[in-house]
DNA sequence: TTGATATTTTCGTATCTTTGCATGTACAAG
DNA sequence: CTTGTACATGCAAAGATACGAAAATATCAA
């Protein structure tokens, strides 16, 4: 079996971890350091069994490490490039869709952009 | 419901394109320009039922665009960038997989670079 | 028209994912 | 050792995807 075969496959399971809204807003809050995971349920307004599953999702494909301190699990992206990647495929979005308008997308991009650290 | 969310949903609408192997290869192969469905197929060594099934999913998302000639159905990719992004994301397979060393994806890299044109 | 080639579509089934909820475990404080 | 907080895990229902095989459509050529 060609090598090609094998990187396209190893590939398709990365882009299958961030096929998720949840997932993707997980790793771009990830961003800027490690969170606890009640942080990231109250930001992202999910439970947090649910986000305890996507990070356990992530955790297993070494996308996120965990620190634990007391009863607390930090969680932090083991490539933070890969949030800057994330926001790179936004390109891909504009004027693709009525439903989201390009003034969200850049907002989006504001929003998830390294420098950025108001708003949260 | 904020308009982030919105963005990661669509966001996560093109992961999903992308999170298939067959899909990844058959992007980088239009790298280059349009191509019609048997020479994808004979390429990937995929039945041509099955190309077109991707095929449709992919126009279906406005990733590729049709132009028929005859009984030729050639494809070609709407944001050629799009493959450039992809090939990107390699970089966080480095050191990932022991199924996938770090020289195939390196070959994977080379292969599927815009300059180039041999092996083909 | 008939036949061959190129491509799409349909369909049934197997498989994987998502989701919410309930339960389980670990730690800290009192 | 009990209570509360922080997380993780298990489970079952619902939903989405993938796949191969078969059938349908379209084009061209004889």
């Amino acid at each position: 079996m060609p090598s090609r075969i094998r990187v396209a496959r190893e590939l398709a399971e990365v882009f299958k971890l961030m096929a998720h809204p949840d997932r993707i807003r997980l790793i771009e809050e990830l961003r800027r350091g490690e969170k606890d995971v009640n942080s990231l349920a109250e930001f992202l307004g999910l439970a947090a069994p649910r986000v305890s599953q996507h990070l356990s999702l992530l955790r297993a494909h070494r996308l996120v490490a965990e620190r634990r301190d007391g009863r607390h699990h930090y969680y932090q992206l083991v490539q933070p490039d890969m949030a800057d990647w994330i926001v790179d495929g936004l390109a891909f979005l504009e004027g693709r869709s009525a439903a989201v308008p390009d003034q969200e997308i850049e907002d989006a991009r504001k929003l998830w952009s390294t420098s950025a650290a108001a708003d949260h």
